[in-house]
DNA sequence: TATCAAGGCTACTGAGCATTAGCCTTCCAG
DNA sequence: CTGGAAGGCTAATGCTCAGTAGCCTTGATA
């Protein structure tokens, strides 16, 4: 784990306006899409003209990239966090289903625009960006996998069941609101017993 | 249903070169996003040149606004047809799903599109889409509810239960390949299986 | 054969955009 | 009190677009 501690610990500090920049820049991304964000806007949504944003920031790309390599960094760890010390497969699995949901709704502009802009970066950001998701992609496959081999599980495929618990994690990034009438933990909890039932865990 | 009998029998001819058009916008749209997309672009993939397109044409967002009102006219008539003349709700539910899973297969492109670029609309035409979009999600719940009061369905939250679904099939449409090693049929009949399941169906 | 519409094309317009240049103020360190 | 860095600003640069104007070819019709 000394990997996600790295990411946990030593993320790189940025300052109270390099932070709010990158507040004002997510949540624009999220509402109007990359493209559709001006540098104009992002300045105005911190105080500042556009062109000033670069006395902060070294390009409106770095930006969308720097939000997305943090965010899948998060993801990672807090997957790590839910299934570390855990034995039973099916306790891993739902633990790591509820942390990924939980992301969703925490980090739920993140994972939007994590989502929706890949094809906003250029092509070396983006080939980094994908890694990284294709390597969280693996460790949920992986525990079903596991489950499967131990007959705890039973499923059609475990591709598709590995595509359907990350689809819904996704989908509840586009939908929750935190002044909605479904609590975090309401959906949380019922997303993990999905989970199970989804696979057929038995017990 | 006579709401859906117009929309498959009088959906407006194109010409040859407007559905070619068309159908290219849509490959590019889904490619790299509406905003990203150039009218040169979609000119050279019919072999013409960008300004050309307005001899077919009206004007970029309308290109966005027809694919759009299209799918969601044909999601709607593949529901209504999934589930005519089923009287179990269960039955009913199943087949909803399994509908809603194939058109998410055989329409990738437009669903995909549908989903990610209506920020791109105008103000206007995203009122008329989004309004649709909502009368085919509450079909859905609507079948939920009617599950949930006859006692055939258990869920902690309709709702929850609802997205959930909706969900699923968004996911297809982000991720189905005709040549993938996941075939049609099989991903729509385990999504079905995977629905009656998630709303605790009794037989 | 004359006409005319359909559907191309190039050139142009007008707008918007990210980013750079270069200037000015503020404020802290020496 | 002075020098310089930090962080604003306006103006300008260079580019990319959607859409328009207006011209030309083709081919069917009358």
């Amino acid at each position: 784990m000394s990997g996600s501690d790295r990411a946990v610990l030593a993320r790189p500090q940025l300052s109270p306006r390099g932070r709010a920049i990158r507040d004002a820049a997510l949540k624009l991304f999220a509402e109007r899409g990359y493209e559709a964000t001006t540098t104009t806007e992002i300045g105005a949504a911190v105080g500042i003209r556009g062109p000033s944003l670069y006395k902060h920031v070294s390009s409106k790309q770095d930006l969308l990239l720097a939000i997305m390599l943090d965010a899948m960094d998060v993801l990672h760890d807090v997957h790590a966090l839910a299934v570390a010390g855990v034995d039973d497969v099916a306790d891993r699995l739902r633990r790591a289903v509820e942390a990924h949901v939980r992301f969703h709704t925490r980090h739920r502009l993140e994972a939007f625009v994590g989502n929706r802009e890949i094809r906003s970066l250029d092509e070396a950001n983006r080939a980094v960006v994908v890694a990284r998701r294709s390597s969280y992609e693996r460790l949920i496959r992986a525990l079903i996998e596991e489950g499967v081999a131990a007959s705890r599980f039973h499923v059609a495929s475990v591709k598709l069941a590995s595509y359907a618990l990350l689809d819904l994690g996704m989908g509840v990034a586009a939908w929750y609101r935190e002044d909605g009438d479904l609590s975090e933990d309401e959906i949380v909890y019922t997303y993990g017993r999905f989970a199970l039932t989804l696979v057929g865990a038995a017990g």
